[in-house]
DNA sequence: TCCAGATACTTTGACGTCCAAGTAATAGCT
DNA sequence: AGCTATTACTTGGACGTCAAAGTATCTGGA
């Protein structure tokens, strides 16, 4: 279904009649998520042959940038911003993939360690060819709007706390 | 839990130590999935106490835009781009609160008609107003940036056929 | 040493979204 | 009129996410 016109600019010209308030955040948030699902569509049309979504192709990611290959469970949760019943979750069919292993801490009874298998490793790889095949769903944008929304959006988590910024600003 | 460093910063060292390529594409779609994630979360919490979720609100506030007050079940998926079942669910819950009624359409009569309540279009006020007050979630973000992120995007919905363009481009 | 509180993960249940199949009604062609 | 294809919505099942409760383990103070 394509729309014949804007339905983001639809939306800000009724609000603006209703004269409901904050129109241009409106405008740029509801952007910002019609933004997002067609990402996010893309990205999992790109590596459902690969039996992955973008959560699992994460957490791949995640483990095979660490020096032994794994982490503790909750540690995974931090870095990718997820619930810990996700975490099991993704990591549970993961492990049902052969993609990932469970093992226990060596000195921490209640931790548990997910460790990418080589099949992983190789699963990432070939998970991160093909998105960078599609540009991460983003084709067709040039480098520069690539700058813009991370330098505006960096901003914007960093004033959300979503991390410590540097000392130095 | 907050990291100590920019997690997206983070795994662009890693992706291009890697060499996995699109680096930049990268970075721009993890940090739109992020802020989206941190906005839905504002949103949500901003509606939570009226009972609705930021679906049931636009469904709310797109019937309320109408001259009369309705619209096909069908109509209210193509605008919000979201799937014909999950219509069918938004609905039945905010029939469910008497926030809208489903009548049958006056000739067709395959289609069904949501139409928003003196009740609904109450609550849908106050969720504008609430929205209003935390600036769509994009609270402490400059009016520049409003501008700079809907255009971008506007441009990357455009090319991704979300609509179609004005003749003049 | 012992125990209360904190931490780490899992389980259960509620909710939202999507797909595929099913039901009902209309539209178009003969 | 009659038949077929299309359209509109609903239902059931799979999956992902989150919150809350449950289990196991660790930590730190008495």
């Amino acid at each position: 279904m394509r729309l014949h016109f804007d339905p983001i600019e639809e939306a800000g010209a009724n609000w603006r009649r209703r004269d409901w308030g904050s129109v241009d955040a409106m405008m740029a948030t509801t952007s910002i998520t019609r933004a997002h699902q067609i990402l996010l569509g893309r990205i999992d049309d790109a590596l459902a042959p690969l039996g992955l979504n973008f959560s699992r192709f994460e957490v791949l990611a995640l483990l095979s940038f660490t020096r032994e290959g794994r982490l503790p469970m909750g540690k995974i949760g931090d870095r990718l911003q997820v619930h810990p019943a996700s975490v099991t979750n993704t990591i549970s069919r993961l492990e049902d993939d052969g993609l990932v292993v469970r093992e226990p801490h060596p000195t921490d009874g209640r931790t548990t360690l997910a460790r990418v298998t080589r099949r992983g490793r190789v699963r990432a790889d070939q998970g991160a060819a093909r998105l960078a095949a599609i540009d991460f769903g983003l084709a067709g944008m040039d480098d520069a709007s690539y700058l813009a929304i991370r330098g505006v959006l960096r901003e914007f988590r960093a004033a959300a706390g979503d991390f410590d910024e540097p000392a130095a600003s």
